[in-house]
Order: C-alpha cells, then sequence, then structure tokens
DNA sequence: TGCAAATATGCAATCGATTTCTAATATATT
DNA sequence: AATATATTAGAAATCGATTGCATATTTGCA
C-alpha cells in the first residue's frame, strides 16, 4: 500500500491484471462479470484491505447519500427522540446524516444550510431557530431540487414540506381538560406567537376558553423563551397580587416551564392540583419523576422522526412526486392526564 | 445552469473568459490573481448562484473535514451534552460531525466503522458497545494513521487514545460519603465488569469499603444493564429477606437506576435517607428534580466532548504528535451531594 | 459451416476542484 | 538597451469510482 494512501480499484485491477472497470462490476456483482472474476476480484479485495471510496463515487455518481439535519438544540429529550428516530430510519436506506446545531442562532443556521449544501447532502431535514423568519437562505435547496423537510418549528409562509404535531389539537385538548376539571382562570406561558408551535397552542387554548365564554384575561398570557428563569419571571407576574386574582391553572408550552411552575407553586405553598392545576408539554420522562406528576402532551417524537425520514427517503427515490405542491403531515399527539391535573 | 445541477467553477470561467486554474484561485483568494479578477470572479460566482462542491475537493484533496462518531444511544442527557460539545468545537474548525448510533449492537458497530471510514472521514470519536471486547474492527483508522479518540466506554487492552471520567475517584467518593454518613452495609449496581467503566467504579466502591475493613458483602452486588427494569430486579433480591438483611445505602452506576431505586423504596415505605442512602451518577437533571434529591457524581460531559473533539483536531493538524504513543486524558468528576444522602 | 446471440472484459471519458509547471506580460535594475 | 524579476494566467494531470461503447470470445442453432 502506498504510504497513507489507501488500495484502490485500480491496485486490485494491476494485481489481477484486469482493468478497474471490471473489478467496479465485480464489486458491485454486476450480471456481465463471471463468477469466477468476482470470486477472485473480492479475494484481492480482502488480501489488499481494500476500502470503498464513498467521496470518489460521490462526485462521479452525484449521489452522497447522506441527509442533513439542522436543529436548534440536541440535548433535549424531544429533539434527541426524534435525531435517533431519523437515525435508525435513515440507516435502513444506507443513508449517512450528518446533524448541525444551530443554537438558536440565525445567522449560525445560515452557514450551516450553505455548508451542507457544500456537502451535497442530498436532503435537508430542519427545525428552524425560534427567530427565523426569513427562510430565504432555504432557497439553495429548493432550487436544485432537492428534498426540504421541516418539522417541530416549521415556516408558515415558506414553501416546503413539513412534518407537525398537532398543536392546536394539544393544546386545545389540554386547556379544555383543565376547564372540564373546574379551572376558569387559566393562564398560557408559551413561546412567540411568530413560531408556528406557539401561535397554534395560543389558538387551541383560547379557543377552548371562548367555548366556555371565557377569554384570556389581562396578565395571564406570556410569551418569551421556555426556560426556567422566564417562567419564574411569569410566576411573580401571575402570583404578585392578591390570592382572589391568582389563576387556578397554567397550560404550559413545555414541561422545562411546567417544572418550574410546579416548583415555585409548590415553594408558595400554593397546593397542586387543589389551589392550581399545570399541564406541560412533550411528556419529558421528567413530568413522570417529579411529585406531582404533571400532566402533559404526548407528541410521539420517534413518529415525529420516522415520519420526516420516510418522507425524505420517498422524495429522493421518486416514490413521492408532489410535483409543485408541498406536503404536510401533521402527527396525532395525546393529553397523559397526571396528578398535576387531578387527573 | 443546466437542469438539476448546480454551476462549477468551469461555468463561471467560461462566463468570464477565463480558465478554471483562476477561478480556484480567485475564490481562494490566492496572492497570485489580481484583485480586479477577483473581484469579477466573486461577482460572477454570485450572479451564477455558485456552490462550492466539497465533495471534489475531498476527492481531490484527500481531505473531508468531517469526523465521525459512533455512540451507543443519543438520547441521553450525557450523550447528548457530549455530541453538543464535540459538534460546537468542531464548527471552530469548520468540521462536519456524521453521528451514527450502534444502538448497543456490536454488528451494527462494525458495519458503521465501515460506512464512516468508505465517507473518507478524518478522524472517529467513540463511544463503543457495551458488548464491544474484541476492537479489531477500528483497526481501519489505526492502519490508515487516521486519529482514533474513545471516550466514556473505553478499551482496556486496545492501542488509541482515550477520554475519561475519573471513574474510579467518582465511586471511591461517593461511597466513602455514605460511609462517613454512617452506612457499613453499602450494596452496588453497576454494568458488567468486562466494561471499564463499571470495573474502575466497582474498585473505587470496593476500595472505600476496605479502607473500613468492609468488603461487598453477599448479595450486596449487582452487575446488569442499567435499566430501571433491572434495577427493579436488584431491588427485589436486595429488600426480599428480613428487614435486618437489608442494606443501609446503594451506590447506582447511573441515574435511571437510582431513581428507580429511590422510588422502589418509597413505595416500599424505607425512609430515604433515614434508613437508606442512594447514589447514582451522571448528575442527570432529574437528580435534582427527584424527592428527595439524588446525591451523584457530575462528569462534566461537556468537557469531555470539548476535549474529544479538541484531540482529535490536534491530532489532525498534528499539534499533536505521539508518535507510538497513546494519550489517556482523564476528566476530573465531583460528588454533587443532595438529600438522598442527607448531605 | 456460417451467422446470430450471449458472455466477458477493456478503453476512455466523466464528476469538479486543485496544483504543478509553464508562459506571457509588465516593471525594475544596471 | 538588455537582462532580471515580479505579476498574472493557463494547460493539463490528479483524486477514485463509474459506465457507455467497443471489442473479443464462446455458445447456439439452422
Amino acid at each position: 500500500m502506498k504510504k497513507g494512501s489507501d488500495n484502490t480499484m485500480k491496485d486490485i485491477a494491476l494485481e489481477l491484471g484486469l482493468s478497474s472497470s471490471t473489478v467496479s462490476r465485480a464489486l458491485q456483482d454486476h450480471p456481465h462479470i463471471s463468477q469466477e472474476t468476482k470470486i477472485k476480484v473480492n479475494e484481492a479485495a480482502n488480501r489488499l484491505g481494500y476500502s470503498y471510496n464513498a467521496v470518489a463515487a460521490s462526485l462521479r455518481n452525484s449521489k452522497s447519500n447522506t441527509i442533513g439535519l439542522i436543529i436548534p438544540r440536541i440535548s433535549r429529550y424531544y429533539q434527541s427522540t426524534v435525531i435517533t428516530a431519523i437515525q435508525n430510519k435513515l440507516h435502513e436506506h444506507k443513508y449517512n446524516l450528518m446533524i448541525c446545531q444551530s443554537n438558536e442562532s440565525h445567522e449560525l443556521e445560515k452557514e450551516l444550510v450553505n455548508a451542507l449544501y457544500a456537502s451535497r447532502v442530498e436532503g435537508l431535514i430542519v427545525s428552524s431557530t425560534l427567530n427565523t423568519t426569513d427562510f430565504a437562505h432555504f432557497d439553495v435547496f429548493s432550487r436544485s431540487n432537492r428534498p426540504l423537510v421541516f418539522f417541530d418549528r416549521v415556516p408558515k409562509n415558506y414553501p416546503a414540506h413539513k412534518i407537525q404535531g398537532d398543536d392546536y389539537h394539544g393544546a386545545n385538548m389540554a386547556t379544555n381538560h383543565l376547564l372540564t376539571q373546574g379551572c376558569r382562570n387559566v393562564a398560557f406561558i408559551g413561546g412567540p406567537l411568530f413560531c408556528n408551535l406557539y401561535r397554534e397552542r395560543y389558538e387551541g387554548y383560547a379557543d377552548a376558553l371562548k367555548g366556555y365564554e371565557l377569554s384570556p384575561g389581562p396578565n395571564r398570557t406570556f410569551f418569551h423563551d421556555l426556560t426556567k428563569e422566564s417562567a419564574l419571571q411569569s410566576c411573580e407576574a401571575l402570583f404578585s397580587g392578591k390570592r382572589d386574582t391568582w389563576p387556578d391553572a397554567v397550560f404550559c408550552c413545555n414541561d422545562t416551564v411546567a417544572l418550574a411552575v410546579t416548583t415555585y407553586a409548590k415553594n408558595r405553598g400554593v397546593e397542586i392540583p387543589a389551589q392550581l392545576k399545570i399541564t406541560g408539554y412533550s411528556n419529558d420522562p421528567l413530568t413522570e419523576i417529579i411529585k406531582p406528576t404533571i400532566t402533559s402532551v404526548e407528541q410521539y417524537p420517534s413518529e415525529v422522526g420516522t415520519q420526516a425520514a420516510g418522507m425524505i427517503m420517498n422524495l429522493i427515490q421518486q416514490k413521492l412526486k408532489p410535483g409543485k405542491n408541498y406536503i404536510s403531515v401533521t402527527i396525532a399527539v395525546d393529553l397523559v392526564k397526571r396528578d398535576s391535573t387531578d387527573k
């Protein structure tokens, strides 16, 4: 073997007195090659420690067998579960996954789109940054006809395929559940409304209230990043006045916030669920750990990932020919009732 | 633009009446090209929607700017935090990361090593499968002089660079803490001893006992996969006999097990920490959520990831020239004392 | 025997960026 | 004026696998 480099098909050919065409075809089990030759080639390949060069094949075939993924953060339950599902699905099709984190930075997201395009990934799966409202940087993919699938954080007005949870229904179910349990003063803590996720959930929440001839009261709705810190600030606002102004329920748009609210209430001596009922979103395992256990909305992240990867593969293999149309798949959600809402 | 394909440097050259050599150099800001030409080339590149083809460059330069990662599962707190750190570090160096999950399957791990090698990743970061004892399938990397760094699950007798937590010390600290708190009947639940992680932790545990002239009692040590289900079985074994045969502490090798034991004990009416003290491992956020909060060992996963990625980059850039030697970095751990051990 | 069809293999171009070597100007130096 | 030295640009080979087309050999069948 030449120093520092690998044996190639040419080396096998040389060794056997064949042409590299024959070697290539033999390794692909091409019908025009005799059994005898195939055996000799495979044997020589093993003997020489030959390793297929996917980069060269990728260039020649314009086929990288790689899919790109851009996601704000991978270290959250929902996200990492989606990734696992994508990964496993793609592996069935012998595709690799190149994962990039945008760290919620719009600029970084742009950069990553271009880097992945330069790597000639055959398709791109994206959950965009919270503050991505301009999606023009994804145009490279649409222009060159490479499948582009958004999930979770999906654009409203940008033409692309989408996999979404049924956010409206999830929030609507959760809020209705709170109302059924007798709550009439239900607060809402969510992300910014320009993000589809939270807008849908807000509407599901508001419509549920409407069903009871209620509407979101003053100082009852909060829109900010869904961290513990921000959640605690909203709690301060909610529970600052006299006791009779306090809410009797809080619908939280993720489980981190639900957890923070639960902890805050407990510290404040507010009894859950008797005086305050709480629902979260995502059904993070933590909701079952804390006392009281927290009612939450199951989003079936594995299903989301499997669908996203499956759709990308179908688009690549042209089993799916949407033409100028865009497909939008809504994944059903379920409300998992637990102690925080008295079941 | 030709249908379905991208403009290349050749297209820019054609457009401007230059050669593709000049275009290549202009885009690289090569000193032998005039400012005027550079400006024209860049302008034309933008106009034509030119996109750099990293695959072609990769083939020509034998440089993929990609690192591979093989890991049993990505959807756990420790793992996903490590990945985030690796990812961010590599991005600083303009490297991409190709992530693969072995799903704890040794066969799949083999397959993934070859697939990543075929993609000509410049280095490989690995946390191996629990049942990987033969590491020969990683030879392709060592043979071709491509950096190979293991972390967490690290081989004992295989020559490679390693990033490990100080498992011995972590377990030793935790056990000593339990002993200091007065426990004299400390059980151990860990993974199989042929895995470095658990062997080290077991030794740290056993040596701590020795310091108190104790040794692991009969039916006090358990070695199995660290799931909730297995943990509950071990609990049954621990608490099957009469009350005076019960342990007064359990050292658990991960937080999932610690959680399971805590839940089991609570259901059984065993008071924590009064009658039973529990320690976990990894300092998963869940340890702070449950009541009582669980004492655990912080492994600084971000540091592990940063070190692993940093080492790979140094090896690639030859800032680190270990020659025939192998580097082993031990990441310090800390004991985080919480309610489950009465602090 | 003769011609068609089947079987097995090789030649050479291709994918797109890079780089060595060569060559053509232009400017500087004595 | 003549030679030396920058400066700028191009031609062509290269990386390794693939494949359309051409070619050579064998078998089949009338």
